[in-house]
DNA sequence: AAAGTCTTCAACCGCCGGCGA
DNA sequence: CTCGCCGGCGGTTGAAGACTT
């Protein structure tokens, strides 16, 4: 199948990188007489060139249309987007993105989307957490990294709004958003059992600024945003109405280390509780075998008085939105350790 | 300042499907 | 139907520049 590449290149025909002589021939022909016939064209523009590498430096380089420069965010995002139901269809991707090309964007991809979706635990082909969070039994394996006191406050307003004009909260939008935040935000790093953890930063909005084209910036670091859009983020509010959500822009730093949130409130737990929800079976119990006990969001307490406030809480959540909530009796479990328990769901 | 390493991205390669002879 | 040509696509390479030691 197939031909065989550029026969040209057999006769000795000039390959590399083209000289300003060259691309100007090129223009000069192609402004001429335009472009068609590939193969004959070198041989008409006077190049030593094969018809298909024009072509290529044509529709990759010289184009006048071509938009060169940084992609910026909503580009990054678009890209991001298209290639999760995509796939590597770069031509059908860049047809999506006036003024760039599909070895552009693959380059871009390849060099810089893909490291970065790799550094935040996400698949690049699949768009999904390596870890397989809506698999169950893979979650029961690992432990989501919580310790806020608000864990429990945000579960609970996860689970039935928050009383009075919101409404249960636990929705396929909701949960549509809500895989869509985790898979973008989070932070895998390893903790001193060993074992997944996932962290949540954020950081103060007036930390934050954006560069001309549109990327958060502190200093010189640019944030990686765990909404895909503004207009997510929006959705999101709406859907989701914290008054600590609006105070602050969750963005992630690309080295974890470097901003830390200078809040009083961390959505931390409140993603984590996303988390949580979204991976734990709302009817059946998981029997909890002792020789792999599992944390799934595990909040921790070091009283009794606290232990049992969680638990009240938990059954209370349960109550109050019985659609969504989890079969607590004989769910819900403490994990004792040195300092304190472990809620084990 | 020099050497080594890493990153970027323009360009190439091989393959494929469409089309006409 | 088969063959050869052409344009197009996605994967890969390697030179050059950037960065680190």
């Amino acid at each position: 199948m197939g031909r065989s590449p550029c026969l040209e290149k057999k006769i000795g025909l000039k390959k590399g990188p083209w000289t300003p002589e060259e691309d100007q021939k090129l223009i000069d022909y192609i402004k001429k007489h335009g472009y068609g016939n590939w193969r004959t064209l070198p041989k008409n523009a006077g190049l030593e060139r094969c018809g298909k590498s024009c072509r290529l430096r044509w529709t990759n380089y010289l184009r006048p249309d071509i938009k060169r420069g940084r992609f910026s965010f909503e580009e990054e995002e678009t890209i991001i987007q298209l290639h999760s139901i995509m796939g590597n269809k770069w031509s059908a991707i860049a047809a999506r993105l006036p003024g760039r090309t599909d070895n552009e964007i693959k380059n871009y991809w390849n060099t810089h989307i893909r490291k970065r979706l790799l550094k935040l635990g996400i698949d690049p082909v699949t768009h999904s957490p390596r870890l397989d969070l809506l698999d169950i039994t893979s979650i029961l394996n690992s432990s989501v990294y919580s310790s806020s006191h608000h864990h429990q406050e945000n579960m609970l307003r996860l689970m039935m709004g928050d009383g009075n004009h919101h409404q249960p909260l636990i929705n396929p939008e909701i949960l549509k958003l809500a895989t869509s935040l985790f898979s973008n935000s989070q932070h895998r790093h390893q903790n001193q059992n060993n074992s997944t953890t996932y962290e949540f930063n954020t950081v103060n909005k007036t930390e934050v600024n954006q560069d001309q084209t549109g990327y958060n910036m502190i200093g010189n670091q640019v944030l990686q945003s765990c909404f895909p859009s503004m207009d997510q983020f929006t959705e999101f509010q709406d859907l989701m109405p914290v008054t600590t959500v609006q105070d602050l822009m969750p963005l992630f730093p690309l080295n974890q280390e470097d901003v830390y949130s200078t809040s009083n409130f961390s959505l931390e737990p409140f993603y984590s509780d996303f988390a949580s929800v979204l991976t734990t079976p709302s009817s059946s119990p998981t029997s909890l075998d002792s020789s792999s006990t599992t944390y799934i969001n595990s909040s921790t307490c070091s009283t009794e008085d606290e232990k049992e406030s969680h638990c009240n809480n938990f059954i209370s959540a349960s109550e109050r939105c019985p659609e969504y909530s989890f079969d607590v009796n004989g769910f819900l479990q403490f994990q004792e350790t040195k300092d304190h328990w472990d809620i084990v769901i």
